[in-house]
DNA sequence: ATAGGGTCTGTAGCAACTACAGGATCAAGG
DNA sequence: CCTTGATCCTGTAGTTGCTACAGACCCTAT
């Protein structure tokens, strides 16, 4: 019935990198920048993980891949780790992101337009006149 | 009749920069990385450009605008200044480029719906429980 | 005992810039 | 002619988010 305090099902670096998918330096790096805590070592000074690690871990990538940059997701993290976050502080932040992932898309968009409608121009053939390059050289 | 082979309209850098609304900086760099060629200098070692060089540094920046690497307007570039591009040849470099945008446009999109479904969820109050700490934490 | 793996650290590299320090030079005013 | 302030020069470091390597250590199995 109790949890299990002592045996933290100590975890290599290798270990963690399987279970979650990360990329094993990536995880030394995410030390170094503060997503992740310095784990605890064993006497010969390797990292042992555990489960939270694992967690936070998971966190961290789930946020990486929604495109939250790393600056974000250290203050996602230190209002969750304090347990001090409000559902409006987040959501404020989820909001703000969304607009920034529109924007690009707004601009991807512009470019996709400007391609597609140039390219299509083109007579592909063995001339060197082009359509693209009169657009680029405009 | 005959074009000015002897003043190639002395611009300094500053000059190149106003002209074409690139930074200072960056155009030093376009010629550290190959984009732009070295330019001719004044006796004291001043960098001094001509027409050409606004051209050339205004192909480039349309390229980048329109998201095309450095490597593949370093391509664009070589065949052109070569002569010997032919429209097939871009038409393909302009195609693959849309293709690598429109892949980016989906994803960006995919991380859009998630975040639009899961900020629509949060009610946005003094609560700890939020949707897309939910999410995140899945 | 040793062979092979895994782990440790620090460091360099990628794209595409941007910015700064510390020195040389230029152009205009007095 | 001289000074002053703007511009120019070079090299180098910083940015974001990793990834990869070298050389040293360590752990496990035979």
């Amino acid at each position: 019935m109790s949890t299990d305090h002592t045996a933290v099902s100590a975890l290599r670096r290798s270990d963690l990198a399987r279970l979650t998918g990360c990329n094993l330096e990536t995880i030394r790096y995410y030390e170094t920048v503060g997503l992740m805590p310095d784990p605890p070592r064993s006497p010969a000074g390797h990292r042992r993980y555990g489960t939270p690690h694992v967690e936070r871990l998971r966190f961290v990538m789930r946020a990486r891949e929604l495109g939250f940059t790393m600056e974000e997701i250290r203050e996602l993290l230190s209002m969750v780790v304090a347990g001090s976050q409000t559902c409006g502080e987040v959501e404020a932040m989820g909001r703000e992101h969304l607009a920034t992932v529109r924007a690009k898309i707004r601009d991807l968009k512009a470019i996709e337009k400007v391609l597609a409608d140039t390219v299509s121009c083109c007579t592909g053939g063995q001339t060197a006149d082009c359509a693209l390059l009169d657009v680029l050289s405009s």
